[in-house]
DNA sequence: ATGGTTGATCCTCAA
């Protein structure tokens, strides 16, 4: 089974990319991020005559996050639990069925958190701190288990072209590290890293200054894998090229293959 | 050091 993450920046300016991208890669299952659309306005047609069934969390103008899968999409939950009061689409988890068992996938898109410091960023920390709390609570059910997002933090130095440039950045402050840290140490798998641990591995450019043009990347679109699925980790790697496409996406997407 | 771009929307904000 090939599951995806790809924060596409706006699904209805990025639909000839997506299903560009949906055709050529073919993912079984894909999580989406910052759709920037409501629930109702999901252009969901063009993506189901791929084969694709379609669960989204949308809301108006920012955010939003859906899965989309080739198999039904099974026990979905909407809003990452424990806050009620947070209204931010940023959290959609469900089950996938697959020729040898089922996985859960959970499609994050993390806050991005600057200016740092300032409310900004301490709701940053509350939504990694929440996560925290349900990361472990999946962990324990012992089931193959996807934590697939925009996790907006640079994990490591490594994870950054130029890394002086993002000292003071909110996806890269000591905080942030350490919050993707706790949840990592929790006992989950960077699929990324698992396979590939050389330099020069990003998964994010900005539009801005010709970050693209000049490989200013970072890496900051991870899947984080439960042991029950790290076990069947059998490929990692960065759609880096769809970058370079056609009115793209800041982001490139990043997949793995589980033998699920 | 500064500036640079894109998307959705009610024209500025978020990234």
């Amino acid at each position: 089974m090939k599951i995806a993450s790809f924060n596409i920046n706006g699904v209805k300016a990025r639909l000839p990319a997506l299903l560009e991208w949906l055709r050529e890669a073919r993912p079984d299952v894909v999580a989406l991020q910052e759709i920037k659309s409501q629930d109702s306005t999901f252009p969901r047609e063009p993506i189901e005559d791929l084969g694709y069934n379609v669960a989204t969390h949308g809301q108006k103008g920012f955010n939003g996050v859906a899965i989309l899968a080739r198999r039904p999409i099974e026990d979905v939950v909407r809003g990452l639990p424990g806050d009620p009061d947070d209204a931010q689409a940023r959290w959609i988890e469900a089950t996938v069925a697959g020729e040898a068992g089922a996985v859960r996938v959970c499609c994050l898109y993390a806050p991005n958190g600057n200016p740092a410091p300032g409310p900004k960023y301490d709701y940053k920390l509350a939504w990694m701190a929440r996560l925290e709390a349900h990361a472990a609570e999946l962990l324990a059910r012992e089931e193959p288990t996807v934590l697939a997002g925009d996790w907006n933090v640079i994990p490591q130095p490594e994870d950054a072209a130029d890394p002086e440039a993002w000292r003071e950045d909110a996806l890269f402050l000591p905080q942030s590290r350490a919050a993707f840290r706790r949840i990592l140490h929790q006992g989950w798998w960077d699929a990324l890293r698992t396979l590939h641990p050389e330099k020069g591995l990003y998964t994010f450019w900005d539009y801005q200054a010709g970050a693209w043009r000049r490989d200013h990347g970072i890496r900051i679109d991870h899947l984080l894998l439960s042991p029950q699925a790290a076990d069947r980790l059998r490929a990692c790697e960065i759609d880096r090229h769809v970058r370079g496409g056609e009115k793209p996406s800041d982001h490139a997407p990043i997949w793995a293959e589980l033998e699920i």
